[in-house]
DNA sequence: ACCTCATATTCGGATAGGCAAATTCATTAA
DNA sequence: TTAATGAATTTGCCTATCCGAATATGAGGT
């Protein structure tokens, strides 16, 4: 095994764990992900909380916790008939801090990046102006 | 105004702010822009060594590097005909680093999250067994 | 068993975003 | 100016993933 080069690659070296980390990135790629996730590193909530937070069908928000669980930035407990979801790992807050601290150095031109839009996601809107 | 709650929040309190985090988590939520970003930590490369590298269509590798230098994860500058990228900002390896290691704890789990589709992108694909 | 409440999953529809190929723009050499 | 080369943009196509609404599943109460 080698020893580790001058710096060497920060990725996995296989496909399949690079892929893994594109995933674990594109699970915080989402605003209403990121609120859950803000709204969970206090406390536990239920599922009804969640949805009373963040304001979208109940359906959506559950299949959002599971994609968090999933993912491994929250963990569930049941107690009768409700879940509940929080964040255990303390370096989820770490990791959002440290891009809020490096997004805040360049607000200015994410704002203005098209290559990724900044649409307000596929639900039902108005028209769209050709 | 609020002193500030017990834990208050990690995120901007404006939902445009938030879009911009949720933007700047999706630009690294693709594998090949990750691969980029990981050749770019040790030192400043042209597009055409980053097409080499990557495999992928001068093109579609030039639209990448764009999107990382509009998210500000890497510069660029350049030098004649050429223009060189590289990563500057030595946070972007720590936000690397530190996600590699919450990932992996829960790898195996990402890895079955079938929320966020692992898929080889929306190029030509060879059949697709129906 | 049956009903109710909380959560999870499925369905149909629409946009974001990835890819290659072709085209255009920019810079330097003849 | 014209040709050559590297990079950026446009075009057409296809999949990922978002959304609400409807439906299914799980747990507790009657």
């Amino acid at each position: 095994m080698e020893v580790s080069g001058p710096v060497g690659s920060l990725l996995p070296s296989e496909n399949s764990g690079i892929e893994l980390i594109a995933k674990f990135f594109r699970a915080l790629g989402d605003p209403t992900r990121l609120r859950l996730l803000d709204f969970l590193l206090d406390d536990a909530r239920t599922v009804g909380d969640c949805v009373a937070r963040v304001g979208l069908s109940q359906g959506r928000v559950s299949a959002h916790l599971a994609c968090l669980s999933d993912c491994g930035y929250v963990s569930s407990h049941r107690e009768g008939r409700f879940v509940y979801y929080q964040v255990t790992d303390p370096r989820v807050a770490s990791l959002i801090a440290l891009v809020r601290l490096i997004a805040a150095d360049n607000s200015a031109a994410l704002a203005h990046c098209v290559r990724i839009d900044s649409a307000t996601g596929g639900g039902v809107r108005p028209v769209a102006p050709r």
